[in-house]
DNA sequence: ATGACGCGGTGACCGCGA
C-alpha cells in the first residue's frame, strides 16, 4: 500500500495538479492539507473519476484537510480528542481529519503555523502538538490499528532540515519547544518513517525569492507511525517535480510505501 | 532548466502562509 500526503495549498486551484498526480503515482490514499474551502466546495467528482472516495472537513476559506482513498474509507473524525480550537472564544479549526483506510488509521493533519514566537499562535500551536501527543498516547496500544498520523506539521526537526540555520534564528518552525513537542510524539511511542528514504531532501520551498531553484526549502511534511505502523514501512520518496512549474503549491507530496 | 508569491474573499485591498 503506498500513503501520501499533500499540503495542496487550495484544493480548487490545484485539483488538476492532484488528481494528475494521483493518477500516475499508483497512491492508494492520499491525505491532504489546506484544502482552503468548506466541504460543498470541495471537487469530489475528478477524485470519483480517477477511483478514489473522498472525505473532508473544511469549515471555510482557510485550513482544510482531506482524505482520498481507493482502498476504502470508514470511522471518519473530524477532530482528534482533546483538540484545542482557536480565537476568542475559542473555536475547533479545520486542521485534523481520521479515517481508516485498508487497515490503517490515518490521519490528515495541518498543525498551526504559530506566525511568531511572541504571537498567541505559537502558544496555540505547542497546546496543539501537546493534545495530539495526549491522543496519540492511546494509539499505540496492541488492540489499536497501525496509526499513521502525516501532513503538514509546521516544525523542521533539525537545523538539517532547513536551507539556512541563521536565517531562521528567532522564528517559529525551528524552536526547542516545537522540536520537543515531535520529540514528545516519539516518547509516546511514534516514529518519523520518511527521513530514512529522503536524507537532506525538502518539502516545501517559499514561492518568493527564488527558494525552489535556489534549493531554499524545509523539511516540515513528515509522517510518524505507531509501532504496528512502523513495523511495515518498506520505503519513502519526496516528489520534488510536483515542486515545479506554473501551478504549483509550495509543498511536494511525500509518498509512504507499506509492505501490506 | 527549477525562475523573481499565491491563495480566497472582498472590494481595486487584506489576512494568511513560513
Amino acid at each position: 500500500m503506498r500513503i501520501a500526503t499533500w499540503n495542496v495549498n487550495s484544493i480548487r486551484a490545484r485539483v488538476d495538479r492532484v488528481t494528475a498526480w494521483l493518477e500516475r503515482s499508483d497512491v492508494d490514499v492520499l491525505a491532504m492539507q489546506e484544502t482552503k474551502c468548506k466541504d460543498a466546495q470541495f471537487p469530489v467528482l475528478p477524485f470519483e473519476a480517477a477511483g478514489y472516495e473522498v472525505v473532508h472537513h473544511g469549515l471555510n476559506q482557510w485550513n482544510g484537510v482531506a482524505i482520498a482513498s481507493r482502498v476504502g474509507v470508514s470511522d471518519v473524525e473530524p477532530a482528534f480528542p482533546g483538540q484545542p480550537g482557536w480565537g476568542e472564544p475559542a473555536a475547533a479549526e479545520a486542521r485534523a481529519l481520521g479515517a481508516t483506510c485498508g487497515g490503517v488509521r490515518v490521519w490528515s493533519l495541518y498543525v498551526p503555523n504559530g506566525r511568531e514566537v511572541a504571537d498567541p499562535h505559537y502558544v496555540y500551536k505547542l497546546g496543539w502538538l501537546a493534545a495530539l501527543r495526549d491522543a496519540a498516547k492511546e494509539w499505540t496500544s496492541p488492540d489499536a490499528p497501525p496509526t499513521l498520523l502525516v501532513g503538514d506539521w509546521n516544525v523542521a526537526p533539525r537545523d538539517e532540515d532547513v536551507w539556512d540555520p541563521a536565517f531562521f534564528e528567532g522564528r517559529t518552525h525551528v524552536t526547542a519547544p516545537e522540536r520537543d513537542a515531535l520529540t514528545a510524539l516519539e516518547d509516546v511511542g511514534f516514529t518519523e518513517l520518511t527521513r530514512a528514504y529522503t536524507e537532506g531532501q525538502f518539502t516545501y520551498w517559499d514561492y518568493t525569492q527564488l527558494r525552489f531553484p535556489k534549493r531554499q526549502g524545509m523539511r516540515i511534511d513528515l509522517a510518524y507511525g505507531s509501532p504496528s505502523a512502523a513495523a511495515h514501512v518498506v520505503g519513502a520518496a519526496i516528489d520534488r517535480e510536483e515542486r515545479k512549474g506554473k501551478g504549483a503549491s509550495d509543498h511536494a507530496p511525500v509518498v509512504l510505501e507499506l509492505d501490506t
